[in-house]
DNA sequence: AGGCATAATTTAAACGTTTAACAATGGTTT
DNA sequence: AAACCATTGTTAAACGTTTAAATTATGCCT
């Protein structure tokens, strides 16, 4: 409260507080004995510039805004905060911090990003989930508002992003698969809209192609981002006759493949061995699942980083490299697809 | 960045800036016909006051610092992203936003506060994981700076906290087994210098001595918060002699209890019928475990939400109600305790 | 008509920085 | 000796608000 200012330290060092500044900011050539004054003189009041007041001054808030959608309960989402973590730590390397503001619904979310775009609240934005035709790029880039989005939109809008992906690394799952002599593969797909979706259901496509298999058309299933839904698929894939049920299933996040798992166990088959299993995002829980999950892992890390430091590439008007950045997802193969496979059909 | 300015309004109004500010804020009569002009001023240029401003006026930053220790990849923080949406939405309705950094270690949190506070980046703060003899607190207690706590620290020391009664969860979990006919229970303890931890225990304690069911001392097994620890603590529990060897096991985290769910399972016992465990977190993943998992759900939006009205109490000096607060986790039932046990030995 | 309370509006200071423009000083060059 | 330059410091404006205090306008009462 009691908060020590330039005036202060200008004061107690018998000088201008334009002399303080430059001295503590070291923008200017100050002399000696002046310097020294001035530095013991802040060092004796304690005293920080107020970032406010040098943020007005500056017309800078050095504060990226970043939003999520809340997972409902029954999901998760397993890398939200190890997102958030590394881009908080990205930005705090570059004297940035990071505001979190959570929101419920679309329409909300982008009034909230237009109430903070005017008011001044924060110099740009991390966007995640982006999509089609995605309102909150449509708005972000009309106003000439900087952000760079976690995800890709449509192809022909130009912006800055970064992607997982995902098509290469579903198409790895699929090469590993049928290197362990799989041959009727199914793939859970997220439902139409969704661009991530689409990508992770192409990787499929074109693995299977490439390994010259024929796709039933049963062995692709929609089935959201949800558990029950995924249970429910893949007992409709065990009901199928013999020589058309899939050994092998892919599912398009960690959170179907435990339904997939879950319905193989309780159908009396033991994955490892009577079937494989893979899913996506390699989360946390994955290598502690009943048997160890093969996934794919998202470089969240590398992600974040590169993110942040694009943002503020943008934000000082530098050039930026690459506007658009796929990243490599890993497979990480665990006990639920590493045992070879020898068809019994 | 061609920002409207309050000034431009006032122009454009033809009055002066004060006047401007009176209308927008309602904070003084105007008269009828210059409230409109100016409102239609306003809305015509699109103004929205610059925050930056406002708040360097009103020494506030309406900015609230929340910060959490990563966590380790083979590890998962069920609730972090939960309980911060929850603060972020509750500060969200009292115009208040989230400043969101990670810290690695202590030292470095520390002299983030330190720096935070002196250079006024936020106007107060949300701790988690809060221990014994914790020096954030003891910083911030001692700097005057207000701040609430998501967990306790020394029984002597005065300052605003809302925890989770772990002791009354666990005794509750402790009372579920009783009565579904366990005798022998078995708990896993986290490490010694966790306040947390402490109280888990101390509730299974209770428990016990309520139900007048000695404590046999290899049924205490400290675990940290690890897997791998508790994989191997529960094949010591497995190993004692029958008539020692525990039917449940209660875990201090959900974490922990898929340990004990997979060494139960790899030394062929079934849990749910052979055995009883009782994770706490109540993590998402707890209801898709097999069997799926009983455990202790923390109120993690009620303990955001009042967290943060406390704190802008806190910050416009309104008297606090409560200065600390216990809530009570609920117990979710599930299969992994869900069969009335009839022992056998 | 003068006085006076009340209402409406403006002026100007304040919040705490940074920084462009200016002034003083002393030294060097012509 | 005058002109010039480099160095060091100060003054004051600016960032965009809010708000206390001053000013002006309005209506009412005696």
């Amino acid at each position: 409260m009691p908060s020590v200012t330039i005036r202060d330290v200008a004061k107690e060092a018998g000088v201008s507080t334009a002399t303080v500044s430059y001295v503590l900011n070291d923008s200017r050539r100050v002399g000696g004995e002046t310097r020294e004054r001035v530095r013991q003189a802040a060092l004796r009041l304690g005293y920080r510039a107020n970032i406010t007041a040098r943020n007005l001054q500056a017309s800078e808030t050095r504060l990226i805004g970043y939003s999520w959608r809340p997972t409902p309960t029954e999901q998760f989402n397993p890398i939200v905060d190890k997102f958030l973590q590394s881009i908080a730590e990205a930005a705090a390397r570059h004297d940035y911090r990071i505001l979190a503001f959570p929101s419920m619904d679309v329409h909300q979310e982008l009034s909230a990003y237009e109430e903070m775009m005017l008011i001044g609240q924060v110099d740009g934005f991390i966007l995640t989930n982006t999509n089609f035709d995605d309102e909150r790029v449509l708005a972000l880039v009309s106003n000439h508002f900087p952000f760079v989005s976690f995800g890709r939109a449509n192809q022909d809008w130009d912006f800055l992003w970064i992607d997982v992906d995902g098509a290469a690394g579903v198409l790895e799952a699929t090469r590993h698969l049928v290197s362990q002599g799989h041959l009727r593969i199914a793939f859970l797909a997220w439902p139409e809209k969704s661009q991530t979706g689409h990508y992770r259901l192409q990787g499929y496509l074109n693995g299977m192609e490439e390994a010259g298999l024929a796709v039933d058309t049963e062995w692709i299933q929609l089935a959201g981002n949800f558990y029950e839904e995924s249970y429910a698929a893949t007992q409709r894939l065990l009901a199928l006759p013999l020589e058309h049920r899939p050994s092998a299933v892919i599912a398009s996040s960690d959170l179907m493949a435990l339904g997939v798992l879950n319905a193989a166990w309780n159908g009396g088959l033991e994955v490892g061995r009577d079937m494989a299993v893979i899913g996506f995002d390699d989360a946390p829980i994955a290598r502690y699942m009943r048997p160890a999950l093969t996934s794919l892992a998202q470089p969240v890390d590398k992600i974040g980083d590169q993110l942040v430091s694009t943002l503020i590439d943008e934000l000082n008007g530098q050039p930026i490299g690459e506007r658009q950045v796929l990243m490599q997802p890993t497979l990480v193969v665990r006990a639920s697809s590493a045992t070879p496979y020898s068809d019994r059909s």
